[in-house]
DNA sequence: ACACTAATGCGAATCATTCGCAATAAAACC
DNA sequence: GGTTTTATTGCGAATGATTCGCATTAGTGT
């Protein structure tokens, strides 16, 4: 009786055919894998999550940097040195907390910057449209600040 | 009568020696460089603003985090690609609002956050401490706007 | 079944950044 | 001044992440 398997399975598979992208084996686990995580996944996660046969590295940034500029992930780039990629699960953008010693990575919910973003515009001295931020909060989580 | 160009030099010379570095030609003429910009630099524009002899990129990323690792340089990633090192002039930390066209970059000296932050702590789950942010706006700047 | 083209796989290339190590040259010491 | 100590340099080579070229494979629509 349980669908729920295979629902996701073939929401995976929609949303791929939705967007126009091919339904093909590789890029429905590429978004299994993604849209069971809640936190953005770094390359080397990916590629450990990844039960698939062979992994073609090439493969994979093609296809996460397709899906990246389609909206269908969010990639962020969190000062650790290599790019992450998530799923947002329809959710608005967020932002993230960055422990600073072992990279655990936490999502913030809020954001409180939409109406600073608008200040920042009108003070602007050479720019006449602000579309977007980053926000990243750097800090320890709870297993590293006991060390 | 003018010693505005000697004190200068001198006093970039004075920093050194005071942060416990050897004054050195080198390091003199990429402190020159980024105390006279107020923008975070890439390595690219320093090696174009670089006058003296040849520059050799490895001595140049080791001074440059030398520089960072004693706070006398702030180090900031704008999603660019490439680091971008910015002489501070005794200023708080702000924040940056970047060209998504050409990579433009302006001072925002605001900072709108640091009450967030302690919301952001509050509300996590697994984080005990949030030291700092990173803020970066994206836009499009006066000229790449008009193309 | 066929045509069209996205997606893959492989290797090699590129780009930013780092490393190893011997050679130099400040700063400190006699 | 001459000597020691050690930061800094210069060079080349290594690393690591990401990208490119191109022939091959495999979805999708007819
Ligand atoms: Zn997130
Ligand atoms: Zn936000
Ligand atoms: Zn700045
Ligand atoms: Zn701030």
């Amino acid at each position: 009786m349980s669908r729920k398997q295979s629902v996701t399975d073939s929401d995976v598979g929609d949303m791929l055919t939705q967007k126009g992208y091919r339904r093909t084996a590789g890029r429905m686990a590429l978004l299994e894998i993604l849209s069971k995580t809640r936190r953005p996944l770094s390359i080397a996660e990916i590629i450990r999550l990844w039960k698939k046969d062979p992994l073609d590295q090439a493969t994979l940034y093609r296809a996460l940097e397709d899906f990246a500029r389609t909206g269908v992930v969010h990639r962020s780039d969190l000062n650790t040195g290599t790019a992450r990629y998530e799923y947002l699960h329809g959710r608005p953008h967020h932002h993230h907390l960055v422990c600073a010693k072992c990279e655990l990575v936490e999502d913030v919910e809020v954001c409180v910057i939409t109406e600073a973003q608008k200040k920042v515009l009108q003070r602007s001295s050479s720019f006449t449209a602000v579309y977007s931020h980053n926000l990243e909060f750097f800090g320890l989580c709870t297993a590293c600040s006991k060390v």
